[in-house]
DNA sequence: GTGGTCACG
DNA sequence: ACGTACGTGACCACT
């Protein structure tokens, strides 16, 4: 028996798009609603037992078929950007499965849908559409059924006319005058204004159509008739926008839509080229990627048998431990997952986590394939347990396949490879081995094992070693601080002539712009701007603003450093212990957190004081290093520029150098402001460059910043070229990547939307050279702690502040490490231009940098 | 939870 | 005509 599938292309499209989660595939191409597209669609062919089947898509979209431009604006929103490429993927994919879709100018897909099933109802064909447009549940009959989509994707429910009456209590024709009545905000169909769907279903029951209702009016009382009266135009407006066209000109009728068993069509290496892994194995076990291997289960009980086990297993391979659900290992070869019935928090069987823990003393020997393995770590020498030593670390790797995901939960990485299977230590093997297949195509293998990895291990040293504090110091400057806050608070509140929050920023605008009626600059969402460089502008005119500067200064020290750094000190070592991010950042850095130790203040006096109270432990001195300019090197290396690669070599002051060149002055006569203008076009340079924003840094007009960074393009062409060619490269590869081959996803450089466009022009020129200086700086941090260890030293890596190095060293290993720091941060990198590394020390971190 | 502000590279 | 410098984290006010 044939049987027709008829399939609403776009409302299918927009409900997975919004239902799922954005997914996309390593280059970058956004695939999430092609995914629940093609999942609702075979759902559909299995509920039905299809044998033919039909796509119908918009021409345009959105289009306006009915709309005026003024209702577009009103509310009807444009397809995001990371839906709209997926319809070029979903026809792609609809070819390669030998699925016809249709499409005509001037027509709708519901239009499209409403004429094949009038073609199938004509030839006998049975016929079900799939749509989540209650629009078309004017097309049933008992041979033509809507499965409607509820509630995202999960819920698809069989309409026929009885259902339909038990649903709206309505006949199929009725359909459109019901929604002429209620409208449809998810459509944009207005209806009468007033009139919901419980009214318009009570209506239609009492009058049977528009008509009959408009006919006899005079039956409806109250405000009910005057809303009636006033929406009769909207009404049958909204009826007609609501009635399906059944006679479009196709070309193609159901008989040509048979369908093709999906083994004899591309369609399985079409969806893996777009890693649509799990999707593809659904279509065709066989044809897809081979299955994944299944792991035989044993349970372990005792520490016996978990010693027992451990002791059997084959030597020396990489063995996972994972507790996403069970505690569970794994080796590989081995073919077993050993389940230790522990869950994840608390005890069963009288046992604790950490008594399974303690007995797993002996897998934790091994070489250990973990997620997120620093946190492991963290874990078991809390238990005074076996460190272990990661080998492979999925976390790591999927942050490195993909830098802009934000998070890398386990499970959600695994079901990318095997779809609907829970995550044990078995599979986290056969990610590792996904994993490591994908990092060596992409050429990321070196980065993940020489850098990334055993990074992982000197962050754990560092995080646990912490940065000695003085807490008595800080409260000494607590106490200063405090003085200095009151003492403004009252002198701002004399001045203003009444008490408030200085610190809220609504407040304050009211204060100073309304009440005490200053000009303001540019406003924000919510109210006046009162940022810094808004109030600076005044503070010259109005004392009253440069005390809420100070004030702004001292409470933003005492909130965030002063009290906030107290409170995180570790009473019994006085020791202050951040947490490195490794997994967050698009470009490749690390962050720090709980405390932040990279954003302690040094550029303004005031703050720098802070660092009086960052000490080396007793006996030691801090030593520090930074990369000089390390930005700008790598910059003059990937561009191959011979004008800055000279200067670097030369050992010039390169802002001094770009001012000379860019400007056409000579540098004995430079003006210091010449260098300061061409310091910010160099930062503006590694930023991505737009005359906007060079004009707001250094206050000059847009015209004129612009004319500078066209004087520096001019002047410095191969750098020109070499940005041209990132975003040029980063548009047809859907990322951009640093030397290393660190990779960061930028699907928004094809965004048509210009300023979406235009920010991802920026941060495609910045990102190669960031992340190219962070993988330096991590290949340095690598050796630095391999030349410690093999010099048997008892200096400690500290911290990092993203070209800075901080150190605790002995007072006799003083020298050695400096050295050991300037040769191993030299020599992490092989550039056209030397890296210059500069290293100082001191007795506090205010000592240490002059 | 979000937005404004400000600390760092 | 439009609105923008790149990358972070913490604190506060306010919803």
């Amino acid at each position: 028996m044939d049987m027709l599938l008829l399939i609403d292309g776009h409302s299918l499209m927009y409900r997975a798009f919004y239902a799922l989660p954005l997914m996309n595939d390593s280059r970058g191409r956004y695939t999430n609603a092609v995914f629940g597209f093609w999942n609702m669609l075979l759902k559909g062919m299995e509920m039905t037992g299809a044998t033919h089947a039909a796509v119908a898509l918009d021409m345009h979209a959105p289009t306006f078929r009915h709309l005026e431009y003024k209702d577009y604006k009103a509310g009807r929103a444009p397809m995001p950007e990371e839906l709209r490429p997926q319809f070029d993927v979903l026809r792609e994919t609809l070819e390669a499965a030998g699925i016809p879709y249709l499409q005509l100018e001037g027509y709708e897909a519901d239009d499209i849908l409403g004429t094949l099933s009038r073609m199938a109802e004509e030839s006998g064909m049975p016929c079900r559409i799939v749509t989540g447009d209650r629009d078309s549940l004017q097309l049933v009959t008992d041979s033509t059924h809507v499965l409607l989509t509820q509630k995202g994707l999960t819920l698809v429910e069989d309409f026929d006319p009885a259902r339909l009456m038990e649903y709206w209590q309505v006949t199929p024709a009725q359909v459109p005058d019901l929604k002429g009545m209620m409208g449809d905000t998810s459509d944009h169909i207005p209806g009468i204004p007033g009139v919901g769907e419980k009214t318009a279903i009570k209506l239609i029951g009492q009058f049977g159509s528009l008509d009959g209702l408009y006919e006899h009016l005079d039956e409806v009382g109250g405000k009910l008739r005057d809303k009636i009266e006033a929406g009769r135009d909207s009404a049958y407006f909204s009826r007609d926008l609501a009635t399906i066209d059944r006679n479009v000109p196709l070309d193609r009728g159901p008989e040509d839509c048979r369908l093709t068993p999906f083994e004899d069509t591309d369609l399985v290496s079409c969806l893996e080229s777009y890693e649509l892994m799990s999707l593809a194995r659904k279509i065709s076990p066989a044809q897809a990627a081979p299955a994944l291997p299944e792991f035989e289960t044993k349970t372990l009980l005792t520490a016996d048998e978990i010693r027992n086990a451990a002791s059997k297993l084959p030597e020396g391979v990489r063995t996972a431990l994972d507790l996403s659900e069970d505690l569970t290992f794994a080796a590989e070869g081995d073919g077993t997952v050993y389940r230790l019935p522990f869950r994840k928090d608390l005890l069963s069987e009288g046992w604790l986590l950490e008594d399974a823990l303690a007995a797993l003393a002996p897998v934790l020997e091994r070489p250990m394939v973990l997620h997120g393995a620093k946190a492991w770590m963290h874990r078991l020498r809390d238990l005074s347990l076996p460190l272990p030593t990661p080998v492979f670390d999925t976390e790591i790797a999927a942050y490195l396949l993909d830098s802009t995901a934000g998070k890398y939960p386990a499970a959600d990485l695994f079901r990318k490879i095997a779809g609907d299977r829970p995550l044990d230590a078995g599979g986290l093997l056969l990610l590792m081995k996904a994993q490591e297949e994908e990092l060596k195509k992409e050429n990321q293998w070196d980065l993940f094992q020489k850098t990334e990895l055993p990074l992982v291990s000197v962050l754990f040293d560092m995080e646990e070693t912490g940065f000695r504090v003085d807490r008595e110091e800080l409260a000494a400057q607590g106490r200063v601080l405090a003085e200095k806050i009151s003492s403004l608070q009252e002198q701002i509140y004399a001045l203003s002539g009444e008490t408030f929050n200085i610190q809220s920023p609504k407040q304050l605008g009211e204060v100073l712009f309304e009440k005490l009626g200053l000009p303001h600059g540019k406003k924000t969402k919510t109210g006046y701007s009162t940022a810094a460089d808004i109030l600076e502008d005044l503070a010259g005119d109005y004392p009253v603003v440069r005390m809420i500067l100070e004030y702004r200064q001292a409470s933003k020290l005492m909130g965030t450093y002063i009290e906030g750094l107290q409170a995180l000190i570790d009473p019994a070592t006085s020791r202050i212990h951040t947490r490195f991010n490794q997994t967050l950042t698009a470009t490749g850095r690390l962050s720090s957190a709980e405390p932040n130790l990279q954003n302690i203040p040094i550029r303004m006096p005031e703050g720098k004081l802070i660092r009086r109270a960052f000490l080396p432990r007793e006996g030691c001195v801090l030593v520090d290093a930074d990369y000089s300019q390390i930005e700008l090197r790598v910059l003059a290396h990937m561009a191959g520029d011979p004008s800055l690669t000279q200067a670097f070599l030369n050992g010039e002051d390169i802002h001094a150098h770009t001012a000379s060149e860019v400007f056409h002055v000579p540098m004995e006569t430079l003006p210091h402001e010449l260098r300061s203008a061409a310091k910010a076009v160099n930062f503006g340079i590694i930023y991505g460059i737009s005359d906007f924003g060079l004009s707001r840094q250094l206050d000059i007009p847009v015209k004129q910043a612009g004319e500078y960074i066209r004087q520096y393009l001019e002047t410095y062409s191969s750098v020109s070229g070499y940005m041209k060619q990132i975003v040029e490269d980063g548009r047809k590869n859907g990322y951009v990547e640093t030397l290393f081959h660190r990779r960061r996803p930028m699907p928004d450089l094809r965004s048509r939307d210009y300023n979406r466009r235009s920010a991802a022009e920026r941060m495609a020129m910045n990102a190669p050279i960031q992340g190219t200086a962070a993988d330096i700086m991590k290949i340095a941090m690598v050796s630095v702690a391999k030349a410690l260890k093999e010099r048997n030293m008892q200096t400690r890596m500290i911290l990092q502040v993203h070209d800075e190095l901080v150190l605790e060293a002995p007072v006799e290993e003083r020298d050695a490490a400096a050295e050991l720091l300037v040769s191993c941060m030299r020599d992490a990198a092989q550039l056209t231009v030397p890296l210059q590394v500069e290293v100082t020390w001191g007795d506090n971190w205010y000592e240490a940098k002059p």
